[in-house]
DNA sequence: TTAGCCTTGTGAAATCCTTCACAAGCACCC
DNA sequence: GGGTGCTTGTGAAGGATTTCACAAGGCTAA
């Protein structure tokens, strides 16, 4: 298969949203610019996303709403369940062990870790919080298929050089580092601090245009 | 002013991170291949990037630490404070109230508001829950520059529309909703759940690509 | 002061992504 | 059963971003 641009993958799991919510309204088809205009794209760029995996629509029709999620799922590798580790149980680390989002979408949460004495024990969310001195031991037994880093930023290579080790091949990470990963490891940063420094940016640049 | 890409803002902030880390350690000058090797990219889009907004750069030495870290400040507009207002006091409201990555780098969360009569009233890192109710009367009363959005889904929608109407430009909004806003408001969603499924797709789309 | 070395800044080329525009094809209606 | 209308799927065009490649320029050392 050829390469997909990440934008398209992106994508994909939007519309993927905008189909569910259809089907809970009970709607059957729907079509590109339907898709297009609850995801603020273009119908164009609707079709040419899909085109990238075969033709699905019917013409003048539209979509079929499960055959396209069914698809789509397919295509993101959603429709198995994912297990995923976190390793950090601050305040984000909490938050992501809660976060209802992942169990309804087929990632399952199967261990959390902290160095902190404190913490190890105790339950989030109905998982216990063990010992980080456990962690190379149960990336090897429980075999997860992500790692998410919730540690401070100097602790983060780290964690990605022993999910690495254990064969984990993707992470995502909450700390504002840059980390490296040996290849066929992915790993993605999620940097809040950075995504307020876009909107930094997107303020003065306005306020600079409109002189 | 031109317009940048996004790819290029975010790579600046990232620029940015490094040449403090690099201040830290007592370095003074840096060079395009030092940055694009910290940042995972080369030494020709680093310079590309910086050449938008002038030429800051030393020819056969490279860049200055402190006069390139103050010119991307300058240029991102983090030489001012922020004014961040927070709405949702869940865990990620929470998260997002302590995050120590925020107030170091110049924004100042001002408020936290909940729906929630049990959440109201406590003390979330030193600033006070306050009621949903009084969001709007805050929003006028505070001049928040930045709104954080930590609700559920269905509510995010009008947490935009009731920010923007105060004046609110740019928002950051972490439920996973496509949200739309006026025109000359910037509204960014982080979407955790997202993140993991193009993570999901790495690993479907690594292992095809193998056979 | 000059030579050599190193790194910047930048047009041009290449690549990647999005938009356009239209033929093809199916459903629905009469 | 044929005509009409609508939407898909897709080459081609256009636009944006990244990479290339090299001239220009300054620092250092002799």
């Amino acid at each position: 298969m050829k390469h997909i641009a990440e934008s398209t993958v992106r994508r994909l799991s939007l519309y993927l949203r905008f189909l569910e919510d259809y089907r809970r309204q009970g709607l059957d088809t729907i079509s590109s610019g339907d898709l297009a205009s609850l995801g603020g794209t273009t119908s164009a760029q609707v079709r040419k996303d899909l085109s990238f995996f075969g033709s699905f629509g019917t013409r003048g029709l539209g979509y079929s709403v499960p055959a396209l999620a069914r698809r789509i799922r397919e295509i993101l590798g959603l429709e198995r369940e994912w297990r995923v580790l976190i390793v950090g149980a601050g305040k984000i680390g909490a938050a992501l062990a809660q976060f209802r989002g992942f169990g309804e979408r087929g990632f399952r949460v199967v261990g959390i870790y902290d160095i902190d004495a404190s913490k190890v024990g105790t339950s989030l969310d109905g998982i216990t919080v063990r010992d980080q001195s456990d962690l190379d031991a149960d990336l090897r037994a429980l075999k997860p298929d992500m790692v998410l880093i919730a540690v401070p930023p100097e602790a983060a290579q780290a964690v990605v050089d022993r999910a690495a080790k254990a064969g984990v091949q993707a992470m995502l990470n909450f700390a504002p580092a840059s980390l490296h990963a040996p290849a066929g490891v992915t790993v993605r940063t999620v940097d809040m601090a950075l995504e307020l420094e876009i909107l930094s940016y997107a303020l003065v640049s306005a306020k600079a245009a409109q002189r």
